[in-house]
DNA sequence: CGACGCTACCGTACATCGTACGGAGATTCT
DNA sequence: AGAATCTCCGTACGATGTACGGTAGCGTCG
């Protein structure tokens, strides 16, 4: 498989006291007894972040960050308990790396300058999107920070709490899943050395020898349009900001009802 | 890591002629020298499947598929040229797995009960999310159908050809992001033992003794209410009927604009 | 009908992973 | 000084995908 993989990961796996140390920064004041510690979490947090950034989560190993520290591959264990704490952090940390955003505006213009600013964090950070963090967040500073952001610009709007968690949730799902598309287009392209007008000109001719366009005829009309305007099968910025505008006339809608 | 890990994977870097012939089943016809095959690639791509709906993408190895088909690892290599492409049949495979969807009503109707369908193929078979298939799709059969069924949907209705591809893709995008919500709650818990509402229990007080209810009133106040209410950080079910509701509203605003 | 050559099958080997285990050495407290 | 306690880390295990090359089964041709 070689390039062929990305590394998936959840996290809420170890202890969770010793997880929230971590992240808050809370840990125990370090024992007197014995060698001091030569390393510190931010340290390791930062190569592995490098790391991930330049090659993806599935070359994060804990022996690259050891080596690239210069310790052996165990020491690490000193300050972390497993790869998934350590992934966790990384996690809270890189979501907090981009400029703040400024709550300017009415709630649309934040809801589109935060979904932008998000989409431009996995554009930095792209193994954020293998960090599997829906369910079970890493409960750290920065995750916190960006979920008062997100419901201050749509509070006092009319909307109950619930809604007000819904309509950022749903924002921020749709960011991920075009960001997703983005970050498999340009890996795809890094990866294989073919571009997506390159990858579409080999493939299109082949469907075309399997292709029944009696049957298939709005998929015909239209992929020859959306192949010819691409030039791949699917345009990831465009499509982020075409359903945005869609998801918050939505949104609109939703408040213009409780008004 | 163990059961911390989920593969990801992405298709489309083998021979594009031989992937073809794979997902299309027109392969050349068999060699009339030597033995015969003792497998078909439908039953290795059957058996590929049943292994990951039952244990993830990350435990389908080669070596557990051609275990259960009672033959060597390396035989599998004589039907399927990698992994990759094995990956990209099980996954236009699945996709056709569930009941058609009748294209009945108008076009929110359909794109609601698409959603939904789709949504439940996801629960069916939670890996195929975890196959990169946005921007190199495996251009097999079924993709290609479920693409003209989506389209019709939205054919007819005023749409420019790009604007009926750019929603039947947000809407899909949309729909993935929620259902992957859905299996990793479900799949934390079924790992770990834990559920939601217990995870919750454990993290909540901690959070509590490093959360500023003064710095983020609204996040308090909001995630109060929302904590209560789905026992968790978030409910995926709620979130996709939602966030489908007000993602359908945007279509219909724009078609409105349109006549 | 025997031998040749093509083919399916598959045993072995390699580099890679996370991390359990336990030893060695450094530091501080008694 | 000696004991206690800590950091650091070498080694080892069981996984993974698949390259390589050997072997045995089979159709075809001389």
């Amino acid at each position: 498989m070689a390039k062929n993989d990305e590394t998936r990961h959840y996290g809420g796996r170890g202890d969770p006291v010793r997880s929230m140390e971590l992240l808050w920064g809370t840990g125990p004041t370090p024992k007197s007894r014995g060698p001091k510690q030569g390393l510190t979490v931010e340290r390791i947090v930062g190569v592995g972040i490098e790391i991930a950034d330049a090659e993806g989560l599935a070359a994060l190993s804990m022996r690259r960050v050891a080596e690239r520290l210069g310790v052996g591959t165990m020491s690490l264990y000193t300050y972390v308990p497993s790869k998934a704490e350590l992934v966790d952090v990384m996690f809270d940390r890189a979501l907090g790396s981009g400029p703040p955003v400024e709550p300017d505006g009415g709630w649309r213009e934040q809801l589109t300058a935060i979904a932008r600013s998000t989409w431009d964090t996995y554009q930095r950070h792209p193994w954020l999107l293998a960090v599997m963090a829906m369910s079970r967040p890493p409960l750290g500073p920065t995750s916190i920070a960006i979920y008062e952001r997100d419901l201050r610009a749509v509070d006092g709007i009319g909307l109950t709490e619930l809604e007000m968690d819904s309509v950022v949730s749903m924002v921020g799902v749709y960011v991920q899943g075009t960001a997703r598309a983005a970050i498999e287009a340009a890996r795809s392209t890094s990866d294989t050395g073919v571009t997506d007008a390159e990858w579409w000109s080999t493939y299109a001719p082949l469907l075309e020898k399997v292709f029944d366009a009696e049957k298939y005829p709005v998929a015909a009309r239209v992929g020859e349009i959306a192949g010819q305007t691409y030039q791949s099968a699917y345009d990831a910025r465009h499509g982020f900001e075409f359903g945005l505008e869609r998801i918050l006339d939505g949104v609109a809608a939703l408040i213009d009802s409780r008004a």
